[in-house]
DNA sequence: GCATGATCATGC
DNA sequence: GCATGATCATGC
């Protein structure tokens, strides 16, 4: 029996937690009395197995109640990485439960598996570092945590888009990308594993309910602030709530704040916005549209936690957009040791950058050349809309030019990556400040930086379904 | 007119 | 100093 917190008690619960925070598991437990035999030998590899059955000392539990029965608190152990730059992010999504498809469709959100069991979650965020053994990693945060009431309506609606997809006979084409937080992420030893579904003959991949890990690091910098209002600048477009009301969805309130606009140029909507009549900014479409959303700030509050890319496309008259859409540029001697797919819970493997871009959901702002395209200020709004690169599209043009691009800089062609005219989806051009902006290559030398390219054929054909 | 290579402007 | 979004310039 423990008698280190209250197993009816929450707080209790949080309140045992935190005091890891700042440490690590191999002094707690010693000092615990746990022998060193055990902490060494069982469960390597995995921080959230030796939390649990160690310093909280819980039975092992794959039920369908939560860990902590008593008090319901499902505790759940997610490694944060620091990047370049020194902030902290999640390293990855957070994965409930597997999803059954022969069940699921049969739940109503409110009443659901997934949110009786998670309904207040003990989130125990830890440092992953490379190279460190997991009894040396730092916890950063112990902290209840329950669906913010703000967020209900959009984790909600993505538990329903997938589950549609199931109750219609098409799990087998779910996408993380179809939802904003939550998402029916893949999850299975291997590529091949597929499960029955209830509405169709086609098999699916075996996918679980995870919050999206760009929604992680959005919970993770919102809990480690200290002060609140000193936030930095992120305002969401949701303001209330309320907006929520009569069944709209995020997205339905995102488009119907651009529909008093659609048709008008530019300087009508500066107008109608009382915004300046001009702008010198080479994003100022940008601007124009975080402006139709209301917002005042650069970073928009739910597309960050959703990793939801807004990007404005200028038409010319004819349709056609003016440029092919660029990407951050990569580094010859990194992208050659990145992965496609790489398996769950490893540690060594990067994921391709590439993928990681073009499987986040886009928001398209389209605005459009009367005549000429010289001023800006007489653009149209044309229409906005979500998008998500089409799987076969990710497979058949982003991974096949990604690989092609490793192979030709491995074998000493990284002077000659895949052109525009190689591919009409994805291509490989320069983005530099000019052609002294060089980086180095393996076999190369110094070679200007490029990055990848959409192709804008391509994009208008997306833009025009 | 378009592919390709190159560069600009701004903000962090 | 560099990433990022946005474009320009040239030659076929």
């Amino acid at each position: 029996m423990n008698v280190a917190f209250d197993q009816t008690d929450p707080k209790s619960i949080e309140s045992y937690a935190k005091k890891l925070e700042g440490k690590s598991l191999r002094g707690t437990l010693l000092n615990k009395g746990v022998p060193v035999s055990v902490v060494n030998d069982r469960d390597r590899g995995n921080f959230g197995s030796l939390l649990e059955r160690h310093y909280f000392e819980l039975p092992v539990n794959n039920e369908s109640v939560p860990d902590f029965t008593r008090a319901g608190v499902e505790l759940k152990a997610t490694p944060v990485k620091r990047l370049k730059n020194g902030n902290l992010v999640s390293k990855e999504r957070l994965v409930f439960g597997m999803i059954d498809f022969m069940k699921i469709h049969k739940e109503e959100f409110e009443t659901s598996a997934f949110l009786s069991k998670n309904a207040l979650v003990l989130l125990v965020f830890y440092l992953h570092e490379q190279k460190v053994n997991v009894l040396d990693y730092i916890v950063q945060l112990a902290r209840l945590w329950g669906i913010p009431e703000t967020d209900l309506p959009i984790i909600k609606n993505d538990w329903e888009k997938i589950v549609t997809k199931v109750r219609k006979g098409k799990a087998h084409e779910i996408m993380s990308g179809d939802t904003l937080y939550l998402e029916a992420c893949t999850k299975a030893a291997n590529n091949k594993a597929r499960r029955p579904q209830p509405f169709s003959d086609e098999t699916a991949k075996p996918r679980a309910l995870a919050l999206k890990a760009r929604y992680m690091s959005e919970l993770f910098r919102q809990l480690s602030e200290k002060k609140k209002w000193e936030s930095p600048d992120v305002e969401p477009i949701v303001k209330s709530i309320r907006e929520y009301s009569s069944g709209k969805t995020f997205e339905n309130i995102v488009i119907e704040r651009f529909r008093p606009f659609l048709g008008l140029p530019v300087s009508e909507i500066r107008k109608k916005l009382g915004l300046a009549l001009e702008s010198k900014q080479k994003d100022e479409f940008a601007w124009v549209a975080r402006a139709i959303l209301g917002v005042k700030t650069k970073h928009i509050e739910e597309f960050e936690k959703a990793g939801v890319v807004m990007k404005t496309i200028q038409l010319k008259k004819s349709g056609m957009p003016k440029e092919d859409m660029s990407f951050p540029i990569f580094r010859y001697n990194e992208i050659i040791n990145e992965k496609w797919d790489i398996a769950e819970n490893n540690d060594t493997e990067i994921e391709a950058e590439l993928k990681q871009h073009l499987e986040q959901r886009f928001f398209f702002v389209v605005f459009r050349c009367e005549d000429v395209c010289k001023k800006p200020e007489e653009r149209i709004l044309e229409k906005v809309m979500f998008w998500n690169m089409p799987e076969q599209d990710l497979e058949d043009h982003a991974r096949k030019v990604w690989e092609e691009t490793i192979k030709r800089i491995n074998t000493g062609k990284a002077h000659q990556l895949t052109k525009k005219s190689e591919d009409p989806v994805v291509h490989v051009r320069p983005h530099a400040k000019n052609g002294a902006d060089t980086i180095p290559t393996p076999k190369n030398g110094m070679l200007v930086k490029k990055c990848f390219w959409l192709d804008k054929k391509y994009i208008q054909k997306q833009v025009r379904s």
